[in-house]
DNA sequence: CATGAATGAGACTTCATTCAT
DNA sequence: TATGAATGAAGTCTCATTCAT
């Protein structure tokens, strides 16, 4: 029997590890040897598989986002209705909150909410989240299934603004996170953005 | 003629300053000297104004924040009807946006949206803003002008969460800003949360 | 009646405040702000007596110091033995370190015993002190009361420093401390010194 | 033949600069840039070593100061007499010095004498050398070899305090040093102890 | 005399990154 | 691949001292 310790992916080690400390205590306190512990390797490791620290988070977030871009593109391409298909990229966006809360929480909290520092290399991956957003709406104008007068790129930044929200509401406990409220919460999200808080 | 040199306060001098350079570098990004320098003081003087650059941005924050607390506190208690309430206080988020851009931009990014290290140490003040918007809610779902089964904190996030970002969007350019943007945003987030992107 | 507040020496009261503070935390960790608050004044005003920080703990000493080198003199020139000159030093600085502890406890800890650093400043008066006291052993042994084949320096050295460090046993805790214990060591230490543990 | 380069500890490098730069300014002089450049070294490395540059001062007391309570626990189960006990422990402190006058110069001022910073995180290990050699007296004394009036743990600090104040004598240039001076200095300091100045 | 705001040099410590093994 | 010793730039904070009032 060839026997052979099965080949540990150490680069996918440290990626999950940093994913751990990131979340927990963030990029800035984090310092490398802290992903190195976390993962179980040497911090000169870590420089064999990265630039640098930074380019784990990059790539931490590329990683995630281009999943969520094709996800929003698909959801573009396959939904039934305008309204369908926000559904779906909400409930991309939950469900991966749902599966991975770490991975989630280093993503926005460090890259998309930190636009200033981060945020800003990926800002062009980031804006074209919100862009086929706006297209859906665009197009659900078009097709007369939303108001006309409401700007889809508004549109599109009021209905990521409120799921991301949501996500920081469960991160930092302001609101209850349960699988129950986690799956609500992808149709309450949709139903609150199209049809609005007041009774129709 | 009492006179004398206008006492210029240091004080102020010192945290204007660092609202510009916070709103340029980021915090982190942010050595005590720029602070300094810009304010055009000597280094120390920071340091007998504030125990450490967090307590600045500490300062920074709550001084802001109080007033949003307080506005939207007064909203609730002067407003007509439930929506009147919520646009005052998209009101005045907006305006506070408009007035200052810098400082917002220093309030949302470093401390709002960064609850994982600075925000932490205001979360109970951040939670207080949104527990006072789902009290508007609920208020307005007692009163019926709100449908119920929706839940007011989750509303609240929704609705709060829409306005911060639609602020981002402003702050790194992902969607137009000029004043005309901002008057109409102030109705027409409402106008997107209340009545939803359907038509009626 | 000339009324007048009694001129509180502010001097006096900014010397008296260093003695406190510098036993309580030493030298290198009192700022001058701490000398100030203990003595009730503002910290600028230390400066308007003292030249320094470090002149503050200079007169401390030299103040104490020339009292020390007044007393081994003139029990030199009073004494009837050398042993009773040698029981007078001892006595004197017993009785020092008994009325004020914490001033023997600066000169000492900061100045005696740190000949490294403002030792350094005070050496040659340090130095003074040895030297009358190795004269006393001297005369002494010309008067046939000591043994002739231990340097008076030495025996200087031996005797001053069995007297300090029993202060810095009390100091320090290392030894019990009593008016009692005062009192017998003032004879005991030279007994020691004089006759030897050895019995006779 | 395996050839390697001398792996050359740095550690050691590192502490027997220490002990140089410390001897010769001070501790509070100190840099840890100044203790680097002498054992020729990055900054940094220091810290690599060390927590802090507090540790590498602790680090090179408790080297030495194990010696030294090892020194007189051995003299107290080998001497053949109390007296000789005692002339062991003067001895191997005497030797200490001749044969490391810098690192016996830091350890006695920067710790010893100064119980009052850092001597307090030593003051139990400089307790234990103490008591030891209190209880060479004690035995002494209950073997009738000493006289019984004088308390032990007052005969101990007067016999360290007598031996540490010839130490501080020769590193300040107050009496005479030279290798002949040491070694009378062995056998006189216990003649003076044990004998006294009186001729018997 | 008295105050305390203002100054700014200085020192410690951290930690990302490099590199020899 | 893997390690961790070595580097050194960078930045926070302290605090003695000055000085205008």
């Amino acid at each position: 029997m060839g026997s052979k310790a099965p080949p540990i992916d150490k680069r996918r080690q440290i990626l999950d590890a940093a994913i751990r400390v990131f979340a927990r205590q963030g990029f800035h306190s984090t310092r490398v040897s802290d992903i190195a512990d976390q993962a179980g390797v040497a911090y000169g490791l870590v420089y064999h598989y990265f630039r640098s620290k930074e380019e784990v988070l990059n790539e931490l977030f590329s990683e995630r986002w281009s999943l969520l871009l094709a996800a929003i593109e698909e959801a573009d391409r396959d939904g039934a209705t305008p309204r369908a298909k926000l559904e779906t990229v909400a409930a991309f966006i939950v469900d991966s909150y749902q599966h991975n809360p770490e991975l989630m929480k280093v993503i926005i909290v460090e890259v998309t909410r930190a636009a200033n520092s981060f945020g800003r290399t990926h800002l062009s991956e980031i804006r074209r989240a919100y862009e086929s957003i706006a297209k859906i709406v665009a197009d659900g104008q078009e097709a007369g299934a939303f108001r006309r007068d409401i700007d889809p790129a508004f549109a599109s930044m009021a209905f990521y603004g409120a799921i991301e929200q949501l996500l920081s509401g469960w991160i930092f406990d302001l609101i209850p996170a349960s699988d129950t409220d986690y799956e609500q919460a992808k149709t309450l999200v949709v139903a609150t953005i199209c049809d609005g808080l007041e009774p129709r």
